[in-house]
DNA sequence: CCTAGCCAAGCAAGCGCTTGGGAGGCCGCC
DNA sequence: GGCGGCCTCCCAAGCGCTTGCTTGGCTAGG
């Protein structure tokens, strides 16, 4: 949660400054609420009427808690990239080789990713639209450094001879990221736990990944 | 934005082609307008008025080709559907153990997504809102004997000894078939070639999935 | 003269968001 | 204690705009 990304260039009256402790109910209710209606539904495909109903409120009373509709969403994605992002640099700083750097951030990012499931759904639907508004650039830079972390372990991994020296890594990359990040969506659809489809995307990913000679794992 | 009208690019006065083939030429140019539209934007982001003045007509001109909007989507997501499931159809009939029928249905159907990128995008995208629309029931029925055929061949591989004897095939099926079909809309953003991917793909799942007894491959 | 194709105009519904005000709780001050 | 002022939270109404879609009429080719 980092306030600093509540500036905003629009020079419209600030936000009720509030009292610096916990915000009302109200509004992380409306939060809990909007990121279901938006994974559900997507963020454009929900309306701000609709999370006021679930909300049992009327839409313009939404309005005293978020200064926008955009500010909903902001608050939902933000914290959970950020959340990510801790994952992937506690994997980096404790993690010994590559494979367990990798493993570690698939074992841990997994419930991250498992728990904010309707920020990643909004996060996959609307990234087209998200992309394009200058209120969600910090997005690109997030998702950048995670870029960052993969390619540097897969070329570390390459080098210290862990991984298929033939590894395209930018291309290994882009397919393990998104299989790692896409099937945290089924849950509820598949009935599959966690744990269960972190483990068959493990023995999916290494035993394909790891070179033979190693023999590692 | 502005209705007033704006240079049409193409010149009109092609020759008036006996356009015994079915429809209109102008009508297939919608259709692949709009899917390039829907494919960038979403299917609910794109406005008549965007495919239109796409077009080079006004957005009321559309409604003389087609019923409605989702007329359009449908005329893109039907024929893309029929092609794939003709892929895996003539995979399984002219294939011979499991691995082999797999190998060829991610050959055969990744030139059919690469062909069809934009329906792909449009499915992945959209596919909260399509599967809730009686119009698009269809959908449901192709993905559901993709699915049986998918399940069919891991089973049968199981049996043989070809693929692992733990392996969950639905789970498996489902990783499976969403890693074949998301990389295909990267092709711009990355760079790489179908060929490259596919290759990178079928490296990636039978390493992992072939059984060390058989030593396939 | 007929019809396919298009334009110009606009309708009803729905969108995000604004406005003005009212109910009720908490505050300090007489 | 009583009371006016203030603040939080919400409602009722509606504004300006965009949406998918409709209508009526013009035009050109067969």
């Amino acid at each position: 949660m980092d306030p600093s990304r509540k500036s905003q260039p629009d020079s419209r009256a600030a936000a009720p400054r509030a009292n610096g402790a916990g915000r009302s109910r109200r509004r992380a209710d409306v939060i809990r609420i909007a990121s279901e209606l938006f994974a559900q539904k997507g963020f454009r495909g929900t309306t701000v009427r609709e999370i006021a109903e679930a909300a049992g409120i009327l839409s313009g009373s939404i309005y005293h808690h978020f200064d926008s509709k955009e500010a909903i969403g902001d608050e939902v994605l933000a914290g959970f990239l950020d959340e990510v992002l801790a994952d992937y640099r506690s994997a980096v700083s404790t993690g010994s080789d590559a494979a367990d750097v990798l493993e570690r951030i698939v074992r841990t990012s997994s419930h991250t990713l498992a728990r904010h499931h309707a920020a990643l759904t909004m996060l996959q639907n609307d990234w087209s639209y998200f992309s394009t508004q200058p209120r969600f650039a910090y997005m690109r830079t997030d998702l950048r450094e995670i870029e960052q972390i993969w390619i540097t372990q897969l070329e570390r991994g390459k080098e210290a001879g862990v991984f298929r020296p033939d590894l395209d890594v930018k291309l290994t990359y882009r397919l393990l990221r998104d299989i790692l990040w896409l099937p945290m969506n089924w849950r509820q659809a598949g009935g599959f736990s966690t744990d269960q489809v972190v483990d068959a995307l493990l023995r999916l990913l290494f035993d394909g990944i790891t070179s033979p000679a190693a023999g590692a794992r």
